[in-house]
DNA sequence: AATACATATTGACAGCCATCTATGTGTTGT
DNA sequence: ACAACACATAGATGGCTGTCAATATGTATT
């Protein structure tokens, strides 16, 4: 397994060990969406929806974009097609070198 | 995007977002490691460590496996697999509804 | 310019977490 | 039985983070 950036991987990871977070990408995931729509669905304040999408875009997971007013959040397929690839990498090396396969979860 | 159980995932998520914890990932992803052998990579307490490992078989991303006064671990490949197709099926439904690609990430 | 609206920023605070020291538990060898 | 060793658990602590109320910023309309 290689990090390309190790500290950059760590703050995705953050990004997505929160329930509202996880919860916002499942809706980016059905395409981009404006901040008071994704607002409506949570019972937070718009001040920390802002903090949570700040999180998700430092960390490049979503990306932003303004129309006057409002500002529209997609998720970035790039970044989600790195992580595939990392949890990927990671299933081979097991494969590689736990051939006996020592754990044995169901 | 689908969560077979979001906490759970969450918990995945919380275990990666620790440096020393993404070390032992990387350590493990060259084939089981007792944890004598880890703690010496590491500047921190063979308690901290113990609590690391207990993170990581909590969120079954790492299995033990007691061998006399030994302890070994190893990652679950299963894990690796299933989090791999989490973030295809991110990348996948990305595409599908987005196709403008409002994101422009390089 | 004045108002209304959407979003961002600031500052405060409670709860969580990585870490440590101290101690407990279980196993091996003498 | 006892000593030595590997590892786990308990309790304490400093730092981080999700949340809020209050306020600021920027944009559109009248």
């Amino acid at each position: 397994m290689s990090f390309e950036n190790i500290h950059t991987t760590i703050s995705v990871f953050k990004a997505l060990s929160d329930l509202n977070r996880l919860k916002i990408i499942e809706m980016l995931s059905n395409g981009e969406q404006c901040a008071c729509k994704l607002l409506e669905q949570f019972p937070i304040t718009q001040p920390t929806l802002s903090h949570h999408m700040k999180v998700l875009m430092e960390c490049e997971l979503v990306c932003g974009r303004k129309d006057g007013i409002w500002m529209h959040y997609s998720l970035n397929r790039e970044k989600a097609l790195a992580l595939a690839g990392f949890f990927n990498n990671m299933h081979a090396q097991c494969i590689d070198n736990n051939a006996i396969e020592p754990c044995n979860f169901k």
